[in-house]
DNA sequence: CGTGAGCTTGACTTGTTTCAACCAACGTGG
DNA sequence: CCACGTTGGTTGAAACAAGTCAAGCTCACG
């Protein structure tokens, strides 16, 4: 499960982006056969497992490499709300950098291989270059406008909405990074996480999809998601 | 209504948290007579105006000096989320000091005397020091805490809970600056901000705060806000 | 003195949740 | 290889929380 390396050796998916364009400079990930950069730790984790819990201590910056994750947050009664998907190529929280208490829970939504390095060593490297600062505050602008996003969207949109927008903002996200053919990309999502995401119920998540599927905007085929009208799935979300 | 001055003229109120720090070492604000700091501009604005709209270029980093303002996204059917209430002493959102464009509204909530300093400005004086972008790394995460935060109650929790936490929340915000003399504070928010900053309709925010009231938890008496039973609205909204 | 912003209350509507039943796919162990 | 439990998805009926509409009130302000 652990495996620690000095040579970066797997190949990374999508290059768009201040997350992997910072994850590329200080050689967090890189192509097969990439000189050396930081110490790192590799790690992998089958799906559905709880990788970190909330006010645990990480002393680590985690990368995702392949899969996804979510960061989310469990309410005593167990409503659950997920706050982020994190893709491949992606830091899981610009926070790790800075503080290694994390506020809220990180699991695999898929077979998960991510790295972890060293918080005093990504912080050296940050020290010695203004570029790379420059780089997080423009990781950490992302951050704060999809969570301000979020909160938009919890507070102010209906069912449909929310899910209309989930959707299309991941198969944009994935777009950039070259994993969208015809429309169709990965979705191993399961029902519960766009619940989960969107802040509704699993029942009327469901039911949402449904109509969706009716009303001939998208497609769900095993983990493979189909947009079908996307202008129709833009729309219903309010993204013009 | 702008003022260009050279010295820190203004005392000012609470002096606890990063954000207070940051302006502190960067001399954004200071007591009376104190030295010269970062150069910079004085503004006034009357309660309920509009300083910044979505989108728009803000050439300056704002602090606030007296008084409150909100940051909101405002749809094009009117819908509205205010996403964070701007407290004396704080920075209106790190994201500026990184980043022209705001992605959401700034606007005063009450009479507001706030100032604005030159992005170059502060980043030069960022650059020149590592513990300020310690610093500043600590009053992002803060930052995202809070919006995280916020996500979660938005899409988890129920009126009763939204409203009594963001009180609550308030409420030691403000204790932490000493601005509270038992239980009771300043409390300049008309129903329609707490509906917005809570994803509710106005008329429903209004029958939970008089079903707060004559449940003896809380009272609002023109514009101070004073906790009856403060324990009691902390079981309401899980706060343990 | 009138006008508008803000608060309260009640009756009614709607979106979402809850509960429950049922089905399909899958992996595992006997 | 079948039996069985688990996980994930679909559907419908009833209950409930929050939204909508509307009226009437106070208060501050010009």
């Amino acid at each position: 499960m652990v495996n620690t390396q000095k040579h970066a050796d797997a190949a990374c998916q999508g290059c768009i982006g201040y997350e992997l364009n910072l994850c590329r400079a200080l050689r967090l990930l890189g192509p097969e056969g990439a000189p050396a950069g930081l110490p790192f730790r590799e790690h992998k984790m089958p799906a559905r497992r709880l990788i970190w819990r909330e006010r645990e201590t990480v002393e680590t910056v985690p990368v995702v490499c392949d899969g996804w994750a979510a960061t989310a947050v469990t309410l005593s009664d167990g409503r659950r709300q997920i706050l982020s998907f994190v893709l491949p190529g992606e830091i899981v929280s610009a926070y790790l950098i800075v503080e290694p208490v994390i506020t809220c829970s990180v699991e695999a939504v898929t077979n998960l291989r991510y790295r972890t390095f060293a918080r005093a060593d990504v912080k050296a490297a940050l020290g010695q270059c203004p570029d790379l600062i420059a780089m997080l505050g423009n990781i950490r602008n992302e951050e704060t406008m999809r969570a301000d996003q979020l909160a938009v969207d919890l507070g102010q949109r209906d069912a449909a909405e929310r899910i209309a927008r989930l959707i299309v903002s991941l198969s944009e996200r994935l777009a950039r990074r070259g994993l969208v053919r015809d429309g169709t990309f990965e979705f191993p999502l399961r029902q519960h996480h766009i619940a989960d995401a969107t802040g509704l119920t699993v029942v009327h998540a469901g039911k949402v999809l449904t109509e969706f599927r009716r009303a001939g905007l998208m497609e769900i085929n095993g983990r493979a998601l189909t947009l079908i009208d996307a202008a129709g799935l833009r729309r219903v979300g309010e993204m013009h």
